[in-house]
RNA sequence: GCGCUUGUGGCGAAAUUGGUAGACGCGCCAGACUUAGGAUCUGGUGACUCAGGUCGUGUAGGUUCGAGUCCUAUCAGGCGCACCA
């Protein structure tokens, strides 16, 4: 009988729906584990081979826990709100709830063919209400908050307004946008709304001035990768440089705890690291400059406090407020013509190419430490957004200051022995300290640097600075506060409305604000985002409900929010949401999230490592704080899986023909390759009838063949719809079963490294399957199980495999785990095992693999129950022993000869028999054995003297 | 430029963490069974070779009785960040 897999796989996944084998309950007398995916965001191409690479891995690893014992959450969901969605609503008018909602039927139907353990009924969908509603929530939560740097944690506003009122801005130590300076009466006597803007400063969800990439023509706001050359991708229209209000979360303010956090968490070196320099901690200095002949100062900051003696000059950035204060008359137009240049080049054009430009204020800044005064420059190499948008120059150990020197002839004042300026900058850390003072002028202040190295000079410097009140010491990050709100449909609503200009919120009891109904998914013609389209789209205070715009007076109805959440706004907190999908009361319920703590192995791609894997660290350790999660890191441990790119095939046509010629032929004619589809391709070999059909152009198609095939070319390239080589798991389910795809995926490669899919190997695995249904049946259909006694090397096949497999999982790596079991099914079938008490072990291992196969050869060996339930086999050490273990006997790295010996032998027995062995074999060639070395893997190492 | 990461047969990859390099699979070769094979089974398959061996893990050194693995330098590919003071 032969293995039907057809037949099986789809009477199991009908049962386990029936059955509802994969539904996961709270269940205390059971220990957790929770598994999750990054989930998908629903696309209308549909999933291809690539996406259920991770959900295979996790999915493997879920049902190797379950069959361990635990209690495994293994959920699914979309994240539905998303760009594709609203621009295929304005190119069709659908609405995009209708195309998402298909899309995701498509998906479903998709996963469900390849046999995945997931509970559905924990199902969560980003775009629904009672999903969002806790989206806002949070986002609610935030703005009520403000975070106090010596908690380092998040607290009531209202504790901030009691402090307001009683003591001002004095002694308050908080993440803020600016530093204010504020007595308490100035708070108590300041208009609603200007207390409102105060609060802005602190609030962890906040309206905030920003700059953007502002497109007046398409009338929003793009982001950095939508701009090329200064100009929008979509349309070609120009892109300047704009401050907007905006949404915005104070992600900075947790800076230290997101660093803090990493040492915690088992994800890759990588990955850390690529989150450490996101988030940038640097250490230094801030130091207050005077203004020369004014009684304004500003200050810098800089890594480099050693360096003070050698500031030769100030940068400003363009956008710095203090531009205004410090040009002078005579600069005015010099200075207001390079504001202009610098507003027409974007954020993108300044990264790209780093112009050495700048323009002279006319001011001086007087050095606190020499007494010298300072030209003061404006440039666009120093950047509004980090620091304090100043910096002091130290052209000789700085590469950007020197260039700058250089370029507009300022001078260079070396201040490390032996560092030699005269053609560019000695950036190095490294050295001892000189010319700080420099000799023979009269000292300035009574710091002197001479003679320390550059760390001493650092701390030497910062003490200074601190005892003298000149600045302070200061940590930066360069993680800035994420943009929150964008001009688009197709997103959460924010719950906010505004009263007189003033942001209030939407009670909380009134929740969540339902996204409202537009005709048009385009901006309005005045420039409002979608929602501007929204007819019933106002709040009434009084009646608390969402009410037609035409009744908006001011008095007790309001006009709403316009913008959306961010595509990350959903995805920041789905994984506590799994834990209790249905809760209407809360995000999730106290006892379900102290069950399921947080997420012991997440899955998905490194691309998230400085978007969603930031926010949503974030987003739970600010829910950590008011207790609303029970773990501080939501991530335990993060597996990678790697990409899976395109494989395409290719068909070479000869110049000015319809004749194709075979791979290995191309070179003799002049051709060009043509894309062809990979699916009538297999194994590089083209099926000729299918190429025909393929295209009418081709019905007449002629052929240059080799040894009478045609081999197509092929080459790695992304996998998409244009180069058609998209494979779609439909196709090789149909083909090959789901087992077979699931065992081919894993044995590819290593999950964590980016690999092409290709097909061509695919015939192993189910030869491998075929095989292991060889084992309970043979061809005519007649069951081979027996509860006969094991043979001796049948039990040792299967315990090897038991160890074999067991670490493999635990490491993720399921390619050699497979190839484990490939190598133990030939043993057994050379073998002719039949015995159950070597199959019964065998069914169990695979079943995380190959569950559908597994759990139609569990019902063949006669249970009842599901496999996914069976107890994971345990190794019986006893049949692992060597009857008698052979080394290899070798001399300063040759091989000579080889001994047998009991697996127990001890080292002197090893010795000794060494030694009669050579006596007998003469191979010491008249030299002395000086030592012995016995080491792993059967070889024995004799060194000779 | 900086950070991370990977280099092993014709291909995807293994290598018990310093111990017989290339397990397992694909492909290829030979044979068996077949009317036939894009089916199945068996065997072979790193390169050179005077058939004894020699050389082989990007390249060049080093440590070691012994190196794919450790150290130093260097080259190449992939990913991420990029004027962060």
């Amino acid at each position: 009988m032969d293995y039907n897999f057809q037949e099986i796989e789809k009477k199991w996944q009908q049962r386990w729906r029936e059955r509802k084998t994969y539904r996961v309950v709270e269940d205390k007398n059971k220990k957790k584990f929770y598994v999750l995916n990054m989930f998908p965001y629903p696309s209308g191409a549909g999933l291809h081979v690539g996406h259920p690479l991770g959900y295979i891995a996790s999915d493997i690893y879920a049902r190797y826990k379950r069959q361990k014992g635990y209690n495994v959450l293994n959920p699914m969901g979309y994240d539905a709100y998303g760009l594709p969605a609203e621009q295929y609503a304005i190119q069709t008018g659908q609405h995009p709830e209708k195309t998402t909602f298909q899309n995701i039927d498509r998906y479903r139907e998709q996963l469900d063919k390849i046999g995945f353990c997931f509970d559905w009924d924990r199902e969560v969908r980003t775009c629904t209400p009672d999903y969002y509603h806790w989206t806002q929530w949070a986002f609610q939560k935030m703005y009520n908050s403000f975070f106090c740097l010596k908690s380092q944690k998040a607290h009531p506003i209202e504790e901030l307004i009691k402090h307001l009122n009683a003591h001002g801005t004095e002694g308050l130590e908080v993440a803020q946008t600016e530093q204010l300076d504020l007595t308490a009466t100035q708070w108590q006597q300041m208009s609603e709304k200007e207390q409102s803007d105060v609060l802005m400063n602190y609030r962890l969800a906040f309206l905030g001035e920003t700059m953007v990439n502002w497109c007046p023509k398409l009338g929003t706001v793009l982001a950095n990768d939508e701009v090329v050359d200064g100009v929008s991708i979509r349309g070609g229209y120009p892109v300047e440089q704009k401050k907007m209000r905006q949404w915005c979360l104070r992600v900075s303010a947790y800076a230290q705890r997101l660093l803090d956090g990493l040492d915690t968490i088992d994800w890759s070196d990588s990955i850390k690291e690529t989150q450490r320099n996101w988030i940038g901690r640097s250490e230094g200095a801030e130091v207050n400059f005077k203004i020369a002949d004014s009684n304004e100062e500003f200050t810098i900051f800089t890594t480099r406090a050693d360096t003070m003696f050698g500031v030769t000059f100030m940068v400003l950035a363009p956008e710095s407020e203090l531009v205004e204060k410090v040009t002078t008359t005579e600069q005015k137009d010099e200075v207001e013509k390079y504001l202009t240049y610098v507003k027409g080049r974007t954020e993108r054009e300044r990264q790209i190419d780093h112009k050495v430009t700048g323009v002279f204020s006319g001011s001086y800044a007087i050095n606190p430490f020499t007494g010298e005064k300072n030209p003061i420059w404006i440039s666009e190499y120093v950047l509004a957004g980090y620091g304090t948008g100043a910096i002091m120059a130290v052209p000789a150990h700085d590469s950007r200051d020197y260039a700058f020197a250089k370029h507009f002839g300022l001078p260079i004042v070396p201040l490390i022995e032996g560092a030699d300026v005269s053609e560019e900058s000695y950036d190095a850390k490294e050295g001892i300290v000189c010319n700080s003072p420099a000799a023979g002028k009269e000292p300035y202040c009574d710091l002197v640097l001479n003679g320390l190295t550059v760390k001493e000079a650092i701390q030497a410097t910062k003490m200074y600075v601190k005892e003298h009140s000149l600045g302070r010491v200061k940590v930066n990050y360069r993680l800035r506060d994420a943009i929150f709100s964008r001009q688009r449909y197709w997103g959460e609503p924010f719950p906010v409305y505004y009263k007189n200009g003033i942001p209030k919120m939407v009670p909380e009891e009134c929740l969540p604000v339902e996204l409202p109904e537009v005709e048009n998914f385009l901006p309005t013609e005045t420039g409002e985002p979608p929602l501007g389209n929204a007819q019933i789209w106002a709040w009434d205070e009084t009646q608390h409900k969402i009410v037609d715009k035409a009744l908006i007076d001011e008095k007790t109805v309001f006009p709403l929010e316009l913008y959306t959440m961010p595509g990350f706004a959903g995805s920041s907190a789905y994984y506590l949401r799994y834990m209790d999908p249905h809760n209407d009361k809360a995000l999730v319920s106290k006892e379900a999230d102290e069950y399921w703590q947080n997420v012991d192995l997440y899955v998905g791609g490194s691309e998230h490592a400085t978007g969603h894997l930031i926010y949503s660290r974030y987003w739970n350790k600010f829910l950590f704080d008011y207790g609303y999660s029970c773990k501080e890191e939501p991530f335990q441990k993060l597996i990678n899986q790697g990409m899976i790119q395109g494989r395409s095939n290719f068909v070479y046509r000869i110049k000015d023909s319809n004749t194709f010629v075979s791979n290995g032929l191309k070179d003799k004619y002049e051709t060009t390759p043509i894309h062809v589809d990979v699916n009538i391709v297999n194994n590089d070999l083209l099926d000729l009838e299918a190429f025909k059909a393929w295209r009418p152009e081709y019905n007449d198609a002629e052929f240059v063949l080799e040894d009478g095939k045609y081999i197509c070319g092929w080459a790695i390239e992304k996998m998409s719809k244009s180069m058609f080589n998209v494979v779609n798991p439909d196709y090789i389910v149909e083909r090959y079963g789901a087992d077979t795809l699931r065992l081919y995926e894993m044995f590819l490669g290593p999950i964590n490294q980016s690999k092409p899919w290709d097909s061509n190997g695919i015939d192993g695995c189910f030869r491998f399957l075929r095989k292991v249904w060889g084992l309970f049946y043979s061809r005519d259909g007649q069951l081979l199980v027996s509860n006969s006694e094991p043979s001796k090397e049948s039990l040792k096949s299967i315990n090897k495999l038991i160890q074999k497999v067991s670490q493999d999982i635990e490491n993720f790596s399921y390619n050699t785990a497979i190839s484990a079991f490939m190598i133990c099914v030939g043993e057994l079938a050379q073998q002719k095992c039949s015995a159950k008490a070597v199959l019964e072990p065998l069914v169990e291992l695979l079943a995380p693999f190959a569950p559908h196969l597994c759990e139609e050869l569990w019902e063949v060996l006669g249970h009842q129950t599901t496999v996914c339930d069976s107890p994971w086999p345990e190794v019986d050490e006893q049949h692992l022993k060597e009857d008698t273990e052979t080394l290899s006997i070798s001399f300063n790295g040759k091989t000579r000869f080889t001994l047998d010996f009991a697996p127990d032998a001890s080292k002197e027995d090893i010795e000794k028999a060494a030694l009669e062995a050579e006596a007998t074999a003469r191979y010491t060639e008249g030299k002395q054995i000086v030592k012995v070395i016995v080491v792993p893997h059967r070889i024995v190492n004799i060194v000779l003297k």
